[in-house]
This record gives structure tokens, C-alpha cells and sequence, in this order.
DNA sequence: TTTTATCATTTGTATGTACAAACATAAAAC
DNA sequence: GTTTTATGTTTGTACATACAAATGATAAAA
């Protein structure tokens, strides 16, 4: 059908999910803003309110980020001020400091204004289901071999 | 419904739009190895290959990607001998080189690779109307004023 | 013809993200 | 009880991507 580039790129996974998540981005960076932060470490920091004293390695499997991501995140969150790392051997917890927690309200506004902004143009029902169909295939490639830090076996 | 972080994340289009970006980016970068070339060079390649002349305004527009970001892969696909750049006044034609054309059957054929690999799990029919939603979504969003380099008005 | 405005492109700089390697600790094997 | 192995975390480095500012060049206005 497609017969150039064009058409072909529309119809191509990578190109449109990254079209995607480009512009959701920007959507979310916008509502985030009021709290001072971008909107993957502020759901570090909700994990680690919900749950302190979690670890990196916790948190990079339920955000799906890279470990070494996960340091980064954590790094500036230390250095804002708003959570604290303290080692137990191997393992390291994270812990809201009381200004990470005073956020808390903050975060969950702009949350509620991030979901209505994206519903706004999609339709509740519509942005609701697409949230939901983007997990369920991200969760089907990922058991599929397309996990992250995977040498991903074939060639 | 969602009473803890963990399930706000998997009900929220950024964070799904991203976990899929980034599952789907892993599965094409390995099926365009072949090609040496990182899928949207791989792209940006072939629509100046289907139409020599082209300048990076148009790019730009036809990948949705900011226009210092065409810049750069140009710039690295000129470095590579694959492009050439031929300045017209205010505007640039970009131009395949001999040795960009002779990739395109690879280009071909690693782009055939890459659908089946995503089809092979999702399903041919699935996969192909879930890249029709992505592109209608992003759309959307783009038209509803959460344009590339836009100061999006509000607030 | 000079000035000004407009538009395309590039450069400077910053952020998110990842992989691979290094490091550190705990568990297992001998 | 020391050596090996496995696992969690961080560091070094690199790339995709963006925004804002600078540059350049044509077109429009004076």
C-alpha cells in the first residue's frame, strides 16, 4: 500500500510511538512544571514517598528505567534536597527527606491537571484506553526479549 | 480506582508513551544495525533519498523532530559520506551521495525485519492499527497546540 | 538603494536516557 | 575461612533530542 517514505513512516511503530512520547512529553514537562521538576523524577519521588526506604533496583523495574538511570535521577533528587540515600550493604534506601514529602500535594495537582489536559483532546474514555493499550504492548515486547540491559540473545 | 503510585503509572500516557518508546527504540536499533545507522538517520536517509533536493524545513516537519535535531543527524550522515549538503540562498538541498544510495536494500530489508519482528508479538493486524492509533494521537495532541519549538500560549 | 522584517539553518548548551565497565557486598563453594 | 560467583549500585561515556540564541540570506518596505 504505502509506497513512499512518507506513508511508510506513519505506519511504522518506531517512528509513531516516538512521535508520540515526544509530544506527551512536552505536554507533561508543561504540567510538571510547578513542581520544579521533570515528570520522571517526580514519579521517583512519589514511589519513594509511597514506599521509603525502596532501592534503585526496585525502582528501575516498576519505572522501566535503565539502573544507571535510576542513579541519575536519584543524584539530582539528593541534590535538590528532596530525598535522601542510606546505605545498608549491597543494597541502598531511599527516603523522602520533609521537603521531598511537602510536595506531595503539589505533584498530585499537577498530575490531575496533566490527565486533563491530554483527556481535553483525546476524550477521557479514549486517553484512559490508549494509557492502557501503550502498557500492554510495552509489557508484551519487554517479555518478548526487549528487556532493558539485555544482550537480547539472537545475533 | 488507582489508590497507589504504581498503578497511576501504568494509567499515565506519558509514562506508557515512554515505556513503549523506549521498548520499541531497543527492537529498532537492533534491526537496523545492519544498515550502521540508527533508525531515524536510517529515515531521514531515505526521504532524501526519494526526494534529492529536499531541505531540512521539510525534514523536519515530515519526522516531527525539531529542526537543530535534523541539523545534527545531517551532519552525521554528511561525516559518514551518505549525504551532501548543497546550499541555495536561504535554503539547503540535501542530496544522497552515491554510497547512501547503495544502502537503501539493506535499508529495505532491515526495515522489513523490524516490522515482523514487532508484528511477530503484537500481532500483524494489532501491530500495524497500533502504529494508525499512535500517529492519530500524537495528531491530535500536536494540533491541540503542543507543537515542536511552540510556547504553547497558556500559562 | 538602503533598511527592515522574515524565514531557514546552524551553534551553544542542557537534559534524559542507556550501555559497559568498575565497584562493593553478600552468598556459595571449596 | 578463603576464593569464587552472583547481584546491586555507581561512574564514565555517549547519543538523541530540544530550546534559545546566533547567523545568514532573501524578500518587502521605505
Amino acid at each position: 500500500m504505502a509506497t513512499n517514505t512518507k506513508d511508510i513512516l506513519t505506519n511504522c511503530l518506531y517512528f509513531t510511538a516516538n512521535s508520540l512520547s515526544r509530544v506527551i512529553t512536552r505536554m507533561a514537562e508543561e504540567s510538571f512544571r510547578p513542581t520544579g521538576l521533570s515528570p520522571s523524577h517526580v514519579f521517583l519521588l512519589m514511589l519513594a514517598i509511597e514506599n521509603p526506604g525502596v532501592g534503585p533496583k526496585e525502582m528501575s523495574d516498576d519505572l522501566q528505567l535503565a539502573p544507571s538511570t535510576v542513579t541519575r535521577f536519584v543524584d539530582t533528587l539528593v541534590s535538590k534536597g528532596l530525598l535522601e540515600r542510606k546505605a545498608a550493604g549491597k543494597t541502598v534506601g531511599l527516603y523522602p527527606t520533609p521537603e521531598g514529602m511537602e510536595l506531595q500535594p503539589v505533584i498530585t495537582e499537577a498530575w490531575q491537571a496533566f490527565h486533563h489536559k491530554y483527556c481535553d483532546v483525546l476524550g477521557e474514555t479514549e486517553g484512559d484506553a490508549l494509557a492502557v493499550t501503550l502498557d500492554t504492548a510495552a509489557r508484551k515486547l519487554e517479555s518478548a526479549g526487549y528487556k532493558l540491559t539485555c544482550k537480547c540473545g539472537r545475533d
